[in-house]
DNA sequence: ATAGGGCTTCCAGTTACTGGAAGGTCAAGA
DNA sequence: TCTTGACCTTCCAGTAACTGGAAGCCCTAT
């Protein structure tokens, strides 16, 4: 099938099929007219592939878990370890944004939000306020 | 003072005090040397522009405020509601994350994690599984 | 025949830096 | 005075994962 159609069937724009292509991910064969000719396996790797990268997957990430999709002999014991390392990660990354949240949010809330200049968000991040927030 | 001092003061490396030069947030002069040459001023804005990164701002937001911080007449209001604003943003970035681990926490879960090839996780990026977490 | 839509390749731009190469400058020590 | 090493300069390239756009070929329907 040609790429819009395996686009649409794997809910990735074109573009991006095209890239995972020239990345090495997904190559499908060609037919006579030079157009890219994606078979069912291919369509399947490429929903795959959104599906990975939808929940938060690093190409290379989705590169080992390909891998691991073709493998039959893979060990779920090495699929589970990519995705609870994944989970750390994210866990990682909502501390940090909870902690950027309470941090603005404290400072907007010490804030007028008048008229005037006055302005404890303007004098945290001038570093010339006594912390109001960290 | 020279870049280095400046970094130093500023807790930025050289590097990216040349890039904001290079996009224009903080424009030094230059000594007979030709070596860039921080006034007190320019320091306050680079610990301004490091606070304000280190909070999530875009520097295209850090640009904004800047301007604000330079703004003897400014309102408070204005600077209160980039901040809300990004508070917003940073509250859609942590629901998604938690979006996204509890669905991987999920799939982890129900997950063997031994030699065998059957993962649900697997199964899941497939698309073969009856969502067993969304 | 022509119009449109889809396909091709290739190049550039996005964010916010970061690394590295090639070379000039400065201060301190032998 | 010379040298050494740290610091400074500019410029180019690379990062992640696409996305937009240009120029041009192909296919189908009217």
């Amino acid at each position: 099938m040609n790429i819009g159609t395996a686009a649409d069937q794997a809910n990735l724009p074109p573009k991006t099929i095209r890239y995972y292509e020239e990345i090495g991910l997904v190559t499908p064969s060609r037919a006579e007219n030079g157009y890219r000719d994606y078979s069912e396996n291919d369509v399947h790797r490429l929903r795959f592939l959104q599906r990975s990268r939808s929940l938060g997957f690093t190409i290379d990430e989705c590169r080992l878990l390909l891998s691991l999709y073709d493998d039959k002999n893979r060990a779920s014991a090495d699929v589970k370890a990519v995705a609870l390392e994944k989970v750390t990660e994210i866990d990682r990354k909502i501390a940090d944004l909870q902690s950027l949240r309470d941090t603005l949010a404290t400072l907007a809330k010490h804030c007028h939000g008048d008229g005037r200049p006055d302005c404890p968000i303007i004098d945290d991040l001038a570093g010339e306020a006594a912390n109001a927030a960290t």
